[in-house]
DNA sequence: AATGAATGAGGCTTCATTCAT
DNA sequence: GATGAATGAAGCCTCATTCAT
């Protein structure tokens, strides 16, 4: 089988699996078995477990920067729709990493930085959108110098956590709760939201029909 | 040396540990030698790491009991600051907990079960504090029948989360950290603050000179 | 409590639990807690587990000096009968015993000189009885030099074996399996019997009344 | 090395260290050390300890079913100490097993039913060759119903525990030891054979230079 | 007599990783 | 590219035993 493939069959049963039981509860082993590859070749793929986590971690960040580029240029209610929804799907594919942030990021220093910046340059792009949701007039400035960067944060926080505070629960993921999520931004901007916005929220929700929820519903089924 | 005394010390130093560097990565064999104690005896005390976790977790519920009872009956900003701080130096506390929720509750199904009730008992009673706090004309009723529960529900997820998003950047936990969380949540719930209230968190800030932010001022500077 | 209750207490329990799982599988915590004694209490009376088992052992060989003197003095088919059930009820009551014999001994030399000792000279004293039947008429004179002898090492073996070969299928031991154990002994010998002695089995078979098999068959009904 | 060998090597060793010290004072540690092979390595070819022993087993068994079959279709004396002197061997190579049989069999509910169809189907085979003798005229029938198959449960018991009988007494096993185990079956049907088949027994006794026999007179100068 | 705390050796097993083929 | 055999470290746990009280 050629490389790229095997690598790919890798990442995406080690991304299951760690999603399901965590990194440390999932060997090597176990990996090279939900791909029906041998030990041997797992290790010839991949030098060793770190640096599958590494690539895990480098295609993210790859999905991360196509998707998010000049979220700013298209302030609207429904860009916005799609951009926590998109958000909220990437955490959601791989919500193991956003578990063990803290861990695996003290074990990883290269990994930290390049973490570091991208929630930065992001947080900052954010920002960026909601300035321009203000100035075409979409929302309000509130009120206090720090305060938008403030919202953003509680956003971020909560867009990363959702979907932990959901699986608690029990409850399996559904379009269905990435849109509770998303509700849950809403009232958080919603005092500086103008009539109209409010207005638009509600003719156009989150749709269930759009092509990541679909993915996100029919991931359980997977095999691996 | 008395039974009591060991184990508070063995369960000192394994919440220790698991913090520092999560519940997988810590061997009962490392939380022996934390402790200067022999691998034996550790068995002899608890029969197993997850005995262990359980009593850290029992320990942390009872701290909570101990600590959250009729909130709402002193709907003032001032108790709410204390709330607040009591919370997430608790989250603090017990981080490594928080971090690992999603996979220690669906690995012991018993714990789940408290945890839930735990959770949703509390959210009903911040409710109630919120809703004594309307009642006292400190807080506006926000539009919409949900909404008051969704914006509990986001102080919370907030709270359980904000010393993770802080501990990613690599900061060091402080009394200064912990009240930036609160001033998150006191920014999610400015819109709905009377002036009176707003007046009131200028004049009565988070102090730094509360017992429980002295003592996480201290912690990094432990032994164990 | 006194010394010797105690020390009868573990050595009961000892021997129950022996029999159930066999010495290697049963810990000295194992018996303390079926004594209801503390560990340190076990060792305060037995210097280790070997000197437990050298305690059954001896035990055993007291029962087995009390019950059998001067069987040849009585040569009859009825005595015979108690001789085998006698010899059989104390095997099963220390089967642990018989089935690692091997172990045992090689682990223990003094053990096993003893042992030895005790074999052979029991071993000569069903010879006696058995010639004491020949002279009495009960039984007739196997041809050949060593064929008494190697009828009497039949026998031993089969005594010895029964118990285990029951226990293999699952039986529950009951004088109903003594009896049939016994049953097989007359089987060996009944070439050798005469007319008188072959009705008399008949008329005198195992009688379930008789004490030692009343206790065989209450015995699975012990707490330890 | 390739696996069936490293395999082979391991259940030899391990039915060699058995043999001498029983299963339970046997750990898996020195099994791979008298292998020369790492802990590692061991459980790779092996899940556990228990599925060594499961392996010996279904080996034995193999064995079992190679050596007998129709065993009825050549009723002769000589054919009758073939039968004994294979199954006497049989039984001294994996004398661990018969001597822990209760508590092996209480273990392991499956091992449990194969052995109990493997005794009574081999104990139906045993009396059809009985049967058969009596047919040829080699053998008186014995009186009452029920005899012949006593008197096969006898040499039944007599073989699977001669060797263990012997074996306390700290003496080696040899050909002469098989020879006498034998001896003792002979004596045990002696009564109940005719002239000419006593007369054949004492023209062909176990012959000492027969293959297994040979195996067994070196096997105690064995490595591991 | 009895207890409970402590120890250290050793048992079983998992696992990441290496390497010859 | 891939495999399977092998390794050694480390993890969890049990256990006989000791000792102060």
């Amino acid at each position: 089988m050629a490389t790229r493939e095997t690598q790919a069959l890798i990442i995406e049963s080690a991304v299951n699996l760690f999603n399901q039981h965590g990194t440390a509860r999932v060997s090597t082993n176990r990996i090279a078995q939900a791909c029906g590859i041998s030990k041997g070749n797992l290790h010839y793929h991949f030098r060793n477990k770190e640096s599958i986590v590494q690539s895990i971690y480098d295609q993210m960040i790859m999905e991360v920067r196509r998707n998010w580029r000049d979220d700013h240029l298209d302030p609207t209610i429904q860009h916005m729709a799609e951009m926590y929804e998109r958000q909220l799907m990437l955490i959601w594919n791989y919500r193991f990493f956003y578990r063990e942030l803290v861990a695996l990021l003290r074990h990883d220093s290269q990994l930290k930085a390049t973490f570091s910046e991208y929630r930065n340059s992001r947080t900052a792009e954010i920002v960026r959108f909601f300035k321009a949701l203000i100035t075409a007039g979409v929302m309000r400035q509130p009120e206090g110098a720090q305060s938008l960067e403030s919202l953003v944060r509680i956003s971020w926080i909560l867009s990363d956590n959702w979907i932990n505070y959901i699986e608690v629960d029990g409850h399996e993921i559904s379009p269905q709760t990435i849109r509770e999520g998303y509700a849950l931004v809403i009232e958080l901007f919603r005092p500086y939201l103008t009539e109209a916005a409010l207005l638009e929220i509600q003719h156009y929700p989150l749709q269930a029909g759009s092509p990541s929820l679909k993915a996100a519903s029919e991931q359980p089924g997977r095999k691996c």
